[in-house]
RNA sequence: GGUUCCAUGGUCUAGUUGGUCUAGGACGCCUCCCUGUCACGGAGGAGAUCGCGGGUUCAAACCCCGCUGGGACCGCCA
C-alpha cells in the first residue's frame, strides 16, 4: 500500500472541495478508455465519483489506469476539479465534479464477477445468494443494511434516553411448549438433552421485570423453525423492549413517540403518531378482513348478509343459514377495469383460502350484469343504496364462515386497491389492532391455544371466563400489535404476573398441573416472590428495515438471509457433520 | 405436508403448431483503434453437452414421465 489515507468518501466528493488533492479507495464500477484518456467510475458504500486518467496528470497513473478492470480495488490520489459545464452529469450526486489522479495504485485484481453489480439487476435469487458478497456491493443493497443499521442506533438511543436497559438473554435455552417449532441444539454434557434457540425472551425479560430492572431493551435474535416467506426468515431480530407498572395505554404511547423517532430519524418523515387509529381485532376483520389491515386505501368489507336472505341464491342463502356471511367489496370503477379473464383467475386464485368461488356483479347504466345478476336482482335497490354504488362499479362477493370470508376479500381488497391503483406508496399508515382473542382453535391440536402467548393478561372483565365452567374463548386479551401498511410490525401485551391467573390460563389451555409444573414452573415460582404488572412489546427489525427501504422481501435487509428453503447458498450450510461430533453428542443419523 | 410457476453461453433472454436451430439477440468478456466519456464509440473474436435421467418419434431446447435446484403461495409462524 501507498501508506496513504483516504480522506474522503467517493460518494462524497463535491464542488467545495475544488483544488484540493484527496486520496480515495474503493471499487471500480465501469472503466471507460477513450484512449489517451480513460475515465474511471469509482465506488465506495457512500457512491460514485469519476476519476480522470491522462499523462496530462500522469503518465504511470495512465499506465495502471489501463490494467484497471472491474471490481478491482485501488486507491489513487489526485485533485478535485469542476468539470466543464458541457460535462457535467446530471445523473450523478457527484456529476459536477472529477478527481483528476496523480496517481493509482491496484490493491486487489478481480476476476469478472459473475453477475453486473448494478442496482436493478435481474439476476436469480440463488446466483445471488452464492455469491452475496458481490451482490452486497450494489449501492442498494448498502443502502437497506446501512438504513437498518440507523433504525437500531435510532432505537438505542430512544431506549437510554428513557431509562431502558440494555441486558442480555441466552441464545441457548429451554425449550417450552406452544408456539413455533424450536431449533434445538444438543447437550455435549448430558446426551440426549437439548437446548432451544429462544423463539423470544419472552418469558426471561419478564423475570427481569420480577428481578426489578424496571425497564428492559433488547436487540435480540429471534429463531423459529417454521417455512420461510419473503416477510418471514428462520432467525429474525426483534426490537424487544419490556416495562413494569405500566398499562396498555402508557405503553402504546410510549412505542407511539419511540416509532415517531426512528420515522424521523432513519427516512425523515414526520408522522403524527397521536393520530394513528386504534381498531379493536373484532373491527379490523369486520371492515378489513384483516387483522394487519393496510389503511392506505379503502375498498372496507360490507356484511350483505341481511340483504342476500331475501335472495332464492343458494350459494348466499345456504351459507348464511351455516353460520356463516355473505359480505362484499366495491372496486369504484371496476367495471371495465377487470375482465372476464382476469376474474376467473382470482376466483381460482382465492381456493387457497378455502373459498368455493367468487361471486360479482357489474353496475353499468343502471343495470346489474354478471352470472349472479338474475339471483340478486330483487334487492338491487338496496344493494346500490346499501353499498352506495355508482355507474360503473364492479362488486365482488364472499359467502362462507366468517373466517374464509375474512380471508378471501382481505386478499382481494388488496388485489383490486393495486390494480386501480389506488395506494399512495408515499404514505406510512400505522395503526393500532388491540382487544384480541385471548385463545384461537387450533384444528392440529384439537383445543383452544393461546392467539399470543400463554402469559397475555385477560381484559379485566374478562377473567371470569378463565373460571371453571365458562366458556374461555370468548375471553380477549389486554394485546396490541403495530400494523405498518398492512404488515405486523410489532405485537405486545400486558403480562400475567399473578400466580393464580397464570395458572387458570395454563389449564384453559389444557395444560395439567403437572405439565405446566414441567414447563413453566420456573415461572410461576417467581412469581410467588413479588412479581410486578409489567407490559412491552417486540417490534420485527428485519420487517421494519424492510418496509422503511420500499423492498419486497426481508432477505434485502439481512446481510446473510437464508434461501426460501432454509439453506443458505454461500456456506451451504446446513450440512452434514463428522461422525466424531455426532457421536460426542451421543446422536445417530439415518444415512 | 400441499398448490403453482420457472430452468437455453458469465448474466438476462428469443424459441412455444417437433424438422429451416449449424440455437438468435442484448449486456459482459478478450484483442486492436480512439483525448471528454458517463448506456462512450469503431473493427474483430472467444464463449452453450439447451438443469439431470428416462421415454415417445425417422427427428426433441420444444411432447410425456421422474428427479434436482429455484421463486411465489397455502398449511405452519405462542
Amino acid at each position: 500500500m501507498s501508506g496513504k489515507q483516504r480522506t474522503v468518501y467517493a460518494g462524497l466528493v463535491n464542488e467545495k472541495m475544488a483544488g484540493q488533492a484527496i486520496t480515495l479507495k474503493g471499487w471500480v464500477q465501469k472503466r471507460r478508455d477513450l484512449g489517451g484518456l480513460i475515465f474511471v467510475d469509482l465506488r465506495d458504500r457512500e457512491g460514485i465519483v469519476q476519476l480522470t486518467f491522462s499523462d496530462e496528470f500522469s503518465k504511470d497513473a495512465l499506465k495502471t489506469a489501463e490494467r484497471i478492470r472491474s471490481e478491482y480495488v485501488i486507491s489513487i490520489t489526485g485533485v478535485v476539479s469542476l468539470r466543464a459545464e458541457s460535462a457535467i452529469n446530471p445523473k450523478m450526486k457527484t456529476g459536477k465534479v472529477e478527481v483528476l489522479v496523480h496517481q493509482a495504485e491496484i490493491l486487489a485484481e478481480s476476476k469478472t464477477p459473475p453477475f453486473d453489480i448494478e442496482d436493478g439487476v435481474d439476476v436469480n435469487e440463488e446466483l445471488k445468494l452464492k455469491y452475496r458478497y458481490l451482490d452486497l456491493r450494489r449501492p442498494e443493497m448498502q443502502k437497506g443494511l446501512i438504513l437498518r443499521s440507523k433504525i437500531m442506533s435510532s432505537s438505542m438511543r430512544f431506549m437510554e434516553e428513557n431509562g431502558f436497559l440494555d441486558i442480555e438473554t441466552p441464545y441457548l435455552a429451554k425449550s417450552t411448549p406452544e408456539g413455533a417449532r424450536d431449533y434445538l441444539v444438543p447437550s455435549r454434557i448430558y446426551p440426549g438433552s437439548f437446548y432451544a434457540l429462544p423463539q423470544s425472551p419472552q418469558l426471561f425479560k419478564q423475570l427481569l421485570m420480577g428481578a426489578g430492572f424496571d425497564r428492559y431493551f433488547q436487540i435480540a435474535r429471534c429463531f423459529r423453525d417454521e417455512d420461510l416467506r419473503g416477510d418471514r426468515q428462520p432467525e429474525f431480530t426483534q426490537l424487544d423492549m419490556e416495562t413494569s407498572f405500566m398499562n396498555q395505554g402508557e405503553i402504546m404511547e410510549l412505542v407511539n413517540r419511540w416509532i415517531t423517532q426512528i420515522m424521523s430519524d432513519v427516512v425523515k418523515a414526520n408522522i403524527d403518531s397521536n393520530s394513528f387509529p386504534v381498531l379493536h381485532w373484532q373491527e379490523a376483520m369486520d371492515r378489513f378482513g384483516s387483522d394487519k389491515p393496510d389503511l392506505r386505501f379503502g375498498i372496507e368489507l360490507h356484511d350483505v348478509s341481511e340483504i342476500m336472505k331475501q335472495t332464492n341464491f343458494t350459494v348466499f342463502t345456504g351459507a348464511i343459514k351455516k353460520g356463516g356471511f355473505v359480505k362484499a367489496i366495491v372496486a369504484p370503477k371496476g367495471a371495465t377495469k377487470f375482465t372476464r379473464k382476469m376474474i376467473d383467475g382470482q376466483t381460482d386464485y382465492i381456493k387457497r383460502f378455502g373459498a368455493k368461488g367468487l361471486a360479482w356483479i357489474k353496475f353499468e347504466n343502471g343495470e346489474f350484469s354478471g352470472p349472479i345478476a338474475k339471483f340478486v336482482s330483487d334487492v338491487k335497490g338496496q344493494l346500490v343504496s346499501f353499498l352506495s354504488l355508482s355507474d360503473g362499479d364492479l362488486v365482488f362477493f364472499a359467502a362462507d364462515t366468517f373466517s374464509v370470508v375474512s380471508d378471501t376479500l382481505g386478499y382481494l381488497r388488496k388485489y383490486v386497491a393495486k390494480e386501480l391503483d389506488l395506494i399512495d406508496e408515499s404514505k406510512w399508515d400505522f395503526a393500532w389492532i388491540v382487544d384480541w382473542p385471548l385463545f384461537e382453535y387450533s384444528e392440529d391440536f384439537g383445543r383452544w391455544i393461546a392467539a399470543h402467548h400463554p402469559f397475555t393478561m385477560p381484559n379485566e372483565e374478562d377473567l371470569h371466563y378463565l373460571d371453571d365452567g365458562e366458556d374461555p374463548h370468548l375471553a380477549h386479551a389486554q394485546s396490541y400489535d403495530l400494523v405498518l401498511n398492512g404488515y405486523e410490525l410489532g405485537s405486545g401485551s400486558i403480562r400475567i404476573h399473578t400466580m393464580d391467573i397464570q395458572k387458570k390460563m395454563l389449564k384453559a389451555l389444557g395444560f395439567t398441573s403437572d405439565q405446566a409444573e414441567k414447563a413453566f414452573g420456573f415461572l410461576l415460582e417467581a412469581m410467588e416472590y413479588g412479581f410486578p404488572p409489567m407490559g412491552g412489546i417486540a417490534l420485527g427489525l428485519d420487517r421494519l428495515a424492510m418496509l422503511l427501504s420500499g423492498k419486497e422481501n426481508i432477505r434485502e435487509v439481512i446481510a446473510f438471509p437464508k434461501n426460501s428453503n432454509a439453506t443458505e447458498p454461500m456456506t451451504k450450510a446446513p450440512s452434514r457433520v463428522s461422525e466424531k461430533q455426532l457421536a460426542e453428542l451421543g446422536l445417530r443419523v439415518p444415512e
